[in-house]
This record gives C-alpha cells, structure tokens and sequence, in this order.
DNA sequence: AACAGGGGCAACCGCTTGCCG
DNA sequence: TCGGCAAGCGGTTGCCCCTGT
C-alpha cells in the first residue's frame, strides 16, 4: 500500500538504494522539484512524489550537515524547545543544515533523556515533581508566585526584594493554548542599580523559589533574590545607557503594524535609577521565542547560564539596527508599566526608534543572553506580520 | 558464537495548511 | 465559497546495528 496520494501506482517502499538516490538527486539538480507529484515519473522512480520530498529533504539535499549534534546545537534546540514545544520544524530553522526529522529524532532519543535524567520534564521543561519535591525550600526569599496560572511572571525587583516590586508578565493566550506545553511559568526580573546594565531574567520554570538552575555567577552584581538560580541577562540598552525598565509585559497574539514604545510610569519601581528613560530600543519584539531567549535557562547539570553559549558570536551582534523594511516585520508595540502606584505619566518613545540591542550582556565574568537575531526577527513576523494595521496594542501588551 | 534488548534513524502515515481554479 | 491538489508538518513505525549476556 502506497500513499494515499498514490494509492493507484505501483510504488517502491522502504529504504532507498544508493540507486534511486542517484536517480533522484540527478534529477532534481537538472530540472528541480516544481511538482513533486512528478519527480518520480520523470526521474524513473518507482516512488511516490511525497517518498521523493521526503528523501530529498531529509537525506540527499546537498546543504544537509550530517553527523552528530554540537553541543551549541543542542542547547539551541533545547532553548527553542522550551516555547515552541514539539514544532520541529521551527525549531530546525534555528539549525543549518539540519532538518526537522532530524532534530525530532534527536529530540526523542537524546535530549529527552538527557532532560529527566536531569529532573526535567521534556515536555514542559519544568522540574519534574520529584525534583521539585527535592529542591522545594532551597530557593527561600523570593516573593512566591502561587498563581501557576500559566502566565508568565515576572517580578522586577529593583535591587531590593522589598518594596516596588513590580509583578510582570509575559503571557500569549492564544499560543500557549495552542502549544501541547504549558505556557512560560516565572520569571525573575532584578533590575540592576546601574544604569548602563541590563536585567537579569532569572527563570524559574515554576514556582520561582523552586528554581534549582544554575546559580548566578560568582561575582554577579545583582544578586539573584530568592537564591534562584539560572537565567539570562537582557540588556535593553539603548543609545543613552538608558533604563530598562520592567514591568508587566502581555505578549498578545496577533497582527501587529506598527510600532511603538511606551513607558508608563517612568518612575518608581519603573526604572532602576527613579529617572531613567527608556529610550530604547525594543522594537522588533516579541513573541514567545523572543520571550525564551530572555529566558533560556541552564537545565541543572549543564553549567552555568546554559543555553547561552552563543554569547561568544552574538556578542558581536551587538546593536543590531533592526528595520521594518529590512526585515519585513512589522513594527511592535511595547508598551512599560510602571511598578507600584507610581504609574504617573506616560511616555511614548518615538516608534522611529528601532535599534535593538540584542548584546549579550557579561556580568562578572559570567556570559549570558542569548538573543538570537533570527529567531527574533522571524518571531516578530510570525508573531506581528501579517495583521492589519492600527491593532499593535493588541499584540504586544504590557500589563501589570 | 548466538541471542535478546535497546537505541538510533530513515521512512511512512495521516492531518493540516495553502494555493488555485 | 467550495473542492481538489500539493506541500508541510508532527507522530509513529519498523528496520538495522550495537552491546551486553
């Protein structure tokens, strides 16, 4: 029995010959593949059209990089796998050369092991309840989320766990409904007193006292409140060393169309120095992959901020001007609230202001990020184009 | 040496999506 | 608007090979 799509033909199945790649890859590189349908027939294959995609996709395309996975690739897959959940494909778009099927397969008979083997549970990248159960009570301090309703917290906490803090959150209905994962959990936001830094998303996958990542580095200035562990920094930096602020931040789904980026509230918990401006610089921003790379979390067991080791290549994308024509996204809304009851006044930053700062950020030694520019790009377009226009408010969204 | 079990991987199945008439 | 077709995609299957007994 063949494809449906081919039920009526006497078609070959099974593992292919070096034979019928022959055939096949000789075909395809003089005359292509505009009809799959008919590759078969006119390179003199007993095969189906969809055996010939597939075999060509997968195995005979010559830009293929065989062999085993990197260990940058894995973290990547693993970082892209913690949002996007079982979107193979996505996910291989992140990785030349490599194709979904591999990465499936990789997935299935590698790093998911490697993952509850590590306590974690592949699906959701949360601690498994064993684990959690064993690490429950080593967190302390930071402020409990008891919600676990799915969306994605985040506490800034301007240096001191005490007063301003400013619950966040990051959330996409839609899509986290859509994915078989369960939506971002926690974040940990510690603003840093300098202004010229960045900020500090330490992830809890859960509960954010029960993180048990990786510690922060030695030397990290802004101490990881709650003892918390792994997270990644994010410089929202712009031209000015501005502030980077934090507040809830809503990522809707939706069509986006133009771009904006607001600040309400400049002040109090808003801002790590009481006055700074947020000039900047988040443009093309954001969606849920965006949202993991500022969430990229070591598994325990896999060192330090892992998951992060682009640092060395992205360091140098440093300033990455990002532009709504260049990149055909686009433009994003972004809009800051301010923490507390300080929420007066409003700013709208100039939506001209495009420039990204994806850096990533060294703090004490420790390398962090990971703002892969593609992802990023391509998320803003899966996750703004297309839409109509004057409903930017719809998709990206901040609230408290 | 023979066998069993497990892991890895290629390929298939079936559903979804997008395009076109 | 609807139906047909092709391509895309994720889940599953089955084969092959390696390793341990």
């Amino acid at each position: 029995m063949g494809h449906h799509c081919c039920s009526k033909q006497k078609v070959k199945r099974g593992l292919w010959s070096p034979e019928e790649d022959e055939k096949l890859v000789r075909y395809i590189s003089e005359h292509g593949h505009s009809c799959w349908s008919s590759v078969p027939k006119h390179a003199g294959l007993q095969r189906c059209g969809k055996s010939c995609r597939l075999r060509w996709i997968n195995y005979l395309r010559p830009d293929l990089k065989r062999g085993t996975f990197s260990e940058q690739e894995e973290r990547t897959i693993i970082d892209v796998h913690r949002i996007l959940g079982n979107r193979w494909a996505q996910i291989a778009k992140h990785l030349p050369g490599r194709t979904d099927n591999e990465v499936k397969n990789f997935w299935n008979s590698c790093i998911k092991k490697k993952l509850i083997a590590q306590g974690l549970d592949p699906k959701t990248h949360n601690l498994l309840p064993a684990s959690k159960t064993l690490l429950h009570g080593g967190g302390g301090g930071g402020a409990a989320n008891p919600s676990g309703n799915g969306l994605a917290q985040f506490q800034s906490n301007n240096g001191a766990a005490a007063a301003g803090t400013t619950p966040f959150t990051i959330s996409s209905p839609a899509k986290a409904a859509a994915y078989d994962v369960a939506p971002p959990a926690l974040y940990d936001v510690v603003l840093p007193a300098n202004p010229a830094g960045g900020m500090l998303m330490a992830h809890d996958h859960h509960h954010h006292h029960q993180v048990a990542a990786a510690a922060a580095p030695v030397g990290y200035p802004y101490a990881d409140h709650g003892g918390n562990g792994g997270g990644v920094l994010m410089s929202f930096r712009d031209q000015n060393a501005g502030v980077h602020g934090a507040a809830s931040m809503d990522f809707m789904n939706g069509s986006s169309s133009s771009s904006s980026m607001e600040q309400l509230g400049g002040g109090g918990g808003m801002s790590s120095n009481g006055n700074g401006s947020f000039s900047a610089s988040m443009a093309a921003f954001m969606d849920e992959e965006a949202a993991m790379w500022a969430t990229a979390v070591a598994p325990p067991g896999m060192g330090g901020l892992a998951g992060m080791d682009q640092v060395a290549q992205q360091q140098q994308q440093q300033q990455v001007l990002v532009q709504d024509a260049a990149v055909g996204v686009a433009p994003t809304t972004l809009m800051m609230h301010g923490g507390g009851a300080a929420t007066a006044g409003a700013m709208v930053v100039d939506k001209s202001v495009e420039m990204v700062d994806v850096s990533s950020a060294v703090y004490g030694g420790a390398t962090a990020t990971a703002f892969d520019l593609d992802l990023m790009v391509e998320s803003c377009g899966m996750f703004c184009g297309g839409g109509g226009a004057g409903n930017a408010m719809e998709q990206l969204q901040w609230d408290c």
